[in-house]
DNA sequence: CACATATAGTTTCAACTGAAACTATAATAG
DNA sequence: CTATTATAGTTTCAGTTGAAACTATATGTG
């Protein structure tokens, strides 16, 4: 029925996905924001802090694929609020070494869980079997549209 | 290897599809905007008049998924540069119909297939029965994703 | 009718964002 | 070594965004 030079919105993938990642990203934020005042950007920055401690800000960058601006500012507030600590790189004072304080470390416990909960809600309607499917899929999907944005010049 | 107080950014579903929406929606984004000086509100208000004309704002908002402030914007964007036209709504005079002008018309039936192209090229790796499942499973979420959404008090 | 309430759409204001400029330090070249 | 270039991270500035306030019109109630 649908002629070949007209586009159904609400099937186009890019508009789906925009869809889904903000609705998903919105409830996960207001989880956030109402039980620890933490944005996401700052979750992200705990996370893998949780993971690999002694990051500087430019490892942060690619581990998050957050651009430096975000980064800073997000070190900027956990400093802040004294949930990272932050020392010199001895052999390069450009550098810093950020880790999780205690504080941080405490929040990462808690928010690790409630993550992972609500990620379990979200493909609860799922099939182990859909779920690998899923994963292969996003996996493939990534790769695609990292070629595709590199190829497109700007 | 992983324990169950660690969690992995990078396999993270929410993350995941931040990362590829994001992808997606910029590089779409930076072939509108050369192309057509069109911002990605403007190109949905676009798709979707082109579809089904003399919506009011209200019908966009539904369609769309955007708010009404951002339709609001796009819509005044657009009428700007000529390529809508807006009525007043005889029988209630708060409302508009909104529809293509020749120029929107002719950006609509330029960027068709511009957007068709951009999604094959990201579903290219993919077989047909893949793309079925993904479809499914992104309706799947979709549906879900809102559920979590209600459900979750703010 | 007059008043209260609801709805369509716009504007305002404060917060957020990213590109570009900037500061500090390091590495490399003459 | 000094000058030049590069890199790490921060700040600035000019948009962009969304929540709340606002304007205009419509609907419901006594």
């Amino acid at each position: 029925m649908d002629t070949d030079d007209t586009l159904i919105l609400e099937s186009f993938l890019p508009y789906r996905l925009s869809v889904l990642s903000n609705r998903v990203s919105s409830t996960i934020a207001a989880l956030y924001a109402d039980r620890f005042s933490l944005t996401i950007p700052e979750w992200r920055v705990i996370a893998v802090l949780g993971r690999f401690p002694d990051l500087s800000a430019a490892e942060l960058v690619q581990r998050t694929e957050m651009d430096k601006v975000a980064i800073s500012r997000a070190v900027s507030r956990l400093l802040k609020t004294g949930r990272i600590r932050r020392r010199v790189f001895p052999d390069d004072r450009r550098r810093s070494l950020l880790e999780l304080s205690k504080a941080g470390q405490k929040v990462y416990q808690q928010i690790v869980p409630l993550a992972r909960s609500y990620e379990q809600g979200l493909l609860s309607a799922l099939s182990q079997r859909q779920k690998n499917t899923l994963d292969s899929l996003l996996n493939t999907l990534l790769a695609r549209s990292l070629e595709m944005k590199e190829i497109e010049p700007r």
